[in-house]
DNA sequence: CTTGGAATGTCAACAACACTGACATAAACA
DNA sequence: TGTTTATGTCAGTGTTGTTGACATTCCAAG
């Protein structure tokens, strides 16, 4: 099963298709895999010493980028349960890296916000994983960089594209 | 250190660096992040109906790669701890999905095999997650499916990037 | 042959992060 | 007024990771 060898005579149906192989979504598998492991090392290690974990960083990164954002909108574009966001945000909000305010139209609402300390650790982890994702996009090149994002928003849930699409999006 | 510059007559290196832009970089920061959510999404949802969860699919991922793999072996593909590791494979050999056989040359050694078991679960998990890499990977076509490997490649440790290249690798 | 170290396995304790289920509160809405 | 929504919290559980300690087996060097 998966193999897309429809030609019979060999020669893969004239056209090469062979990006496609067994073997070569078992390549591009594998690439994630190690490549994901590259991507959180730089982040987990700062983020160790202040025995804060990824989940940690996720808030703190989404914050950053939708400032006020409320704790709904948070849930679903981290797909977790609101328990174990809510661990998360209360360890953040007592050590004073997050703000939550209250809502002026919605009073149930609580809009979150990152405090000066708050920004300079989202600063700190976002260095070191920029300056990883920088060197290997150098090393990659342009071109390879726009197929890495086709092949990557290919890869998404719908519903993660479409947090993704929605993002301020100041150049491209 | 690294500049791809080329260009010494300025204008931004005449070509344009602006997928170096903080932002750019960012946008590929979440790009990693919700794919690999969808990457991991098809297995886990298999892995939860047996009460497995990913630690399990990797260790069967990676026998099922390098046949006769030792325990040590597969410690450093991994990166976790023996301890963490050995919890996985022992309910994996007690659920008759993994075999370990004494080294003949050096009987400290453990060398681990699938069993039809552990084969058949292998396939329906990587039969879903390659199913979804097809799909991106047809949707983005053969230059991004190049430029996606080479970005993914040149973001990995060091180590990561020499299990990756020890690869078997029958095509390309 | 003895000993040191390597490879492996196991026990215990612990922490991060996810889950479910249940319940509480306040505010918005119909 | 009654229901739904947004949020928070408590309790319990499971997976996956960690450290530290200790035992066993066995290769290899002295």
């Amino acid at each position: 099963m998966g193999t897309i060898m429809t030609d019979p005579s060999g020669q893969n149906s004239g056209e090469s298709l062979l990006f496609l192989t067994d073997d070569q979504l078992r390549k591009g598998i594998e690439a994630m895999f190690f490549a994901y492991r590259g991507f959180t090392a730089d982040p987990d290690r700062i983020l160790a010493e202040k025995s804060y974990g990824r989940a940690h960083h996720r808030a703190i990164h989404f914050i950053h980028r939708s400032p006020g954002t409320t704790v709904n909108n948070l849930l679903n574009i981290l797909g977790v349960t609101k328990q174990s966001l809510n661990r998360v945000l209360r360890s953040l909000i007592e050590d004073g890296l997050v703000e939550s305010r209250v809502g002026q139209k919605d009073k149930r609402e609580r809009h979150l916000y990152l405090t000066d300390a708050g920004e300079a650790l989202e600063r700190e982890l976002s260095d070191a994983q920029r300056s990883r994702m920088r060197d290997a996009y150098r090393q990659a090149g342009p071109d390879a960089v726009q197929g890495f994002r086709q092949v990557l928003e290919a890869m998404m849930d719908r519903d993660m594209r479409k947090h993704f699409l929605a993002m301020k999006d100041k150049s491209t």
